[in-house]
RNA sequence: GACCCGGUAGCUCAGCUGGCAGAGCAACUGACUUUUAAUCAGUAGGUCGCGGGUUCGAGCCCCGCCCGGGUCACCA
C-alpha cells in the first residue's frame, strides 16, 4: 500500500486528512495520550436497566453517569443532534449529541469526527422514545483521528428476532487474512471466535494442572529435528555455523523430561510443517502434547474423555459440536474402533490375510493416488482413510496402527504386527493421536534405522535417527502415555468454523506485490 | 503442484454480441433537536490485478505473469 504524497491518497482518505489539519487548528490533539472510562458499554446499559428496574431513575428518566471510550461505528446527523454508535470491547451503545447540551463549539467540532475515530464520552444514560439505552453525551473527547476507513457493512437488528443483518460488509477473504485488524474490528463474530480459542486453551491448561502436570518449554530451533512425519522448516544458526530446524513436533525433548523424572509435563507449542496449505493445515499451527508417566494408551482414552468433556463444559456449556450444518452430540464413553477390524469390515475380507499386492490392487481400484513405493501399513492408512474415516463423524478412538507407521509407538502386548496407539476423530477430522511411549531404547533404535531406510529409499518426511534421544531411553523412562492434539482443529469444532485460518489470527499468505 | 472460480470506486457488486466506466453503501455540500440501514436535495470519486498481443476501438477476445478462494494432491 503506497502512501507517498497526498496525490495518491483516494478522496476519502484526503478528506479525513484534512479534518485531522482542522482539528490541530482549533489545538485538539487528534492522537490523545490516555482516558478513564468508568463503564464498558455493555455494563452502562446494564447499570441503566436495573436502576429502571428498581424505579431508581432521576427526573426525565435519567440514569446514572458514565465516561465511555470506544470507536466510532454508526453517525446519523439530524441538524442541531447527532446519533451516532459507539463501539468497546464489551459491545456497542447509542450516544446523542444535543446541541444545546454540548454547546454549540463542541458541536460544531462533531463536523470532524468520522467512522472509525475513537471518542471518549460522559452523560447520563436515558431510554429514547424508540426504547434504545442511550448516553445523553455532556461532554466528549477526541480519544484518536481515523486517517483510513473502515470497511462497516450496514447492520440492522430485526425488531422481532433480534437477529442481526448485514446489508453489505467486508467479505473479500484475502483482504480479511491479511488486514485481520479491519476484519476483527468491522467483525464482532471474528472476535468471539479468538474470546473462544482463548477460553479453550485456559480451559487445556486449567485441566492439566489440576491433573498434576508441569507445564514447560522445549526448544522450538532444534539441530534434530523429530517426533513426527513430516518435511521441516531450515533456518541457520550464524555462530555455530550450522543448520537448525523449526519443531515439527514437541514429543522427543518431552519423553527426555520424563526420563529426568518430571513425571507429567505438558507443552502448549508452535510446531511448523513444511507443507501445503489447506482447510485444516496451516504450516505454522498450535500443538498441546502431554506425557503421563506409568500409563498406557487406554489410561490415556480416559484421560482425553475427561478432558475433552472438560473444554466442552467449560467452553460451550453443552457437551455437542458444530460441523458444518451439523450438530455431534458428545457423550462418553467415545467409540472404539480398531483400524484392522474397521477396514476389515468394509473390505468384507481380514486385512491380516490380504498380500500387499491385495492391498495395492484394493487401492488401485478405489482409485487412490500416489501408491507407489507405498508399504504394507501405508496401503492399509490410505484403505482406511478413503474407505472408513469420511464416516467418523461421532467421537471415535481408532486403535492400533500397523507398526511401520509409529515408530515412536509401544509394540501392542497382544499383536506384535500393530501398535499400541490411538487416534481420536471428531467430525471427520482428526484432533488427537496418542500411544504407549516406546521405551526399549534398541528397539527404538532399530525403528529409527527402518526409517533411515525409507528415507534413503526417497521418503523425506521419514524420521531421523536421534542418538541423544536413544541415549536417554537408556537411562530408563518409564512406562509412558502420551498424547498430542491439534489445538486450531479442536477450536474450528467448538467454534462451528469450517477453515483452519479462521481460527488463527495471522494465517500464512503469499506476500503482497 | 493440478484443476475450477474470482480480482472493476474506500466497501459490496453489475457491466449485453468488443462501441462514452455503472449502482448501493461510505465520502463531500445543504436541510432536519428522539434517530437507528435515519430521511430528503445535490456533488465528487476509477492504474477495470500486472505486462504483452489482436482490433479503427479492449473491463470484455488471445498469450504470459501476480494474488486470493475452492477442490484435489502432499500432509498423522
Amino acid at each position: 500500500m503506497s502512501d507517498q504524497g497526498r496525490e495518491e491518497l483516494s478522496q476519502v482518505m484526503r478528506h479525513r486528512r484534512e479534518k485531522l489539519a482542522a482539528l490541530r487548528e482549533r489545538g485538539i490533539e487528534p492522537f490523545a495520550y490516555n482516558f478513564e472510562p468508568t463503564a464498558t458499554a455493555a455494563g452502562a446499559i446494564t447499570a441503566f436497566e436495573a436502576g429502571e428496574a428498581d424505579g431508581n431513575l432521576a427526573e426525565g428518566g435519567y440514569g446514572p453517569s458514565f465516561r465511555l471510550g470506544g470507536r466510532i461505528v454508526g453517525w446519523r446527523d439530524m441538524g442541531r443532534s447527532v446519533f451516532a454508535h459507539v463501539e468497546d470491547v464489551s459491545g456497542r451503545v447509542q450516544v446523542y449529541f444535543k446541541k444545546n447540551v454540548v454547546g454549540e463549539e463542541s458541536f460544531e467540532t462533531l463536523a470532524l469526527l468520522d467512522l472509525s475515530d475513537w471518542i471518549g464520552v460522559e452523560g447520563p444514560t436515558f431510554r429514547t422514545r424508540s426504547g434504545e439505552v442511550t448516553v445523553h453525551v455532556e461532554s466528549w473527547t477526541l480519544l484518536t483521528k481515523s486517517l483510513r476507513p473502515l470497511p462497516f457493512g450496514k447492520v440492522e437488528t430485526d425488531a422481532e428476532t433480534g437477529e442481526r443483518i448485514v446489508h453489505s460488509g467486508f467479505e473479500d477473504q484475502e483482504a480479511r487474512y491479511r488486514q485481520r485488524y479491519a476484519d476483527l474490528a468491522v467483525h464482532p463474530e471474528v472476535r468471539e471466535v479468538f474470546r473462544t480459542r482463548s477460553r479453550v486453551i485456559t480451559a487445556l491448561r486449567r485441566f492439566l494442572d489440576a491433573e498434576g502436570f508441569l507445564e514447560v518449554e522445549t526448544p522450538v530451533l532444534q539441530p534434530i529435528y523429530g517426533g513426527a512425519s513430516a518435511r521441516p522448516f531450515l533456518t541457520r544458526h550464524n555462530a555455530l555455523d550450522r543448520t537448525m530446524y523449526l519443531r515439527i513436533a514437541d514429543e522427543l525433548y518431552l519423553k527426555r523430561l520424563i526420563v529426568g523424572g518430571l513425571d507429567r509435563v505438558y507443552e502448549i507449542s508452535k510446531d511448523f510443517r513444511n507443507e501445503g496449505l489447506s482447510r485444516v493445515h496451516n504450516p505454522e499451527f498450535t500443538m498441546l502434547e502431554w506425557y503421563q508417566a506409568f500409563s498406557d494408551y487406554e489410561d490415556q482414552m480416559e484421560l482425553v474423555e475427561r478432558l475433552v468433556l472438560y473444554v466442552l463444559d467449560e467452553v460451550v456449556g453443552e457437551r455437542r459440536v458444530r460441523v458444518g450444518d451439523r450438530e455431534i452430540p458428545v457423550e462418553a464413553p467415545f467409540r472404539r474402533l480398531g483400524l484392522i477390524d474397521g477396514l476389515s469390515e468394509v473390505l468384507g475380507r481380514d486385512v491380516h490375510e490380504m498380500t500387499q499386492e491385495e492391498l495395492y490392487k484394493k487401492a488401485e481400484e478405489l482409485g487412490i493416488p500416489d501408491l507407489k513405493g507405498a508399504g504394507r501399513g501405508k496401503l492399509i492408512d490410505k484403505l482406511f482413510g478413503e474407505l472408513v474415516e469420511p464416516g467418523l463423524m461421532h467421537p471415535t478412538f481408532v486403535l492400533d496402527h500397523p507398526k511401520e507407521l509409529s515408530p515412536l509407538a509401544k509394540p501392542h502386548r497382544r499383536d506384535a504386527r500393530l501398535t499400541e496407539r490411538f487416534e481420536l476423530y471428531i467430525g471427520g477430522a482428526e484432533i488427537f493421536n496418542a500411544f504407549s511411549e516406546l521405551n526399549d531404547p534398541i528397539d527404538q533404535r532399530e525403528r529409527f534405522e527402518a526409517q533411515t531406510a525409507l528415507r534413503e529409499a526417497g521418503d523425506d518426511e521419514a524420521q531421523q535417527i536421534d542418538d541423544d534421544y536413544i541415549r536417554a531411553l537408556e537411562y530408563g523412562m518409564p512406562p509412558t502415555g502420551g498424547v498430542g492434539m491439534g489445538v486450531d482443529r479442536l477450536v474450528m469444532m467448538l467454534t462451528g468454523q469450517t477453515s483452519i485460518r479462521d481460527v488463527i489470527l495471522f494465517p500464512i499468505l503469499r506476500t503482497e506485490e
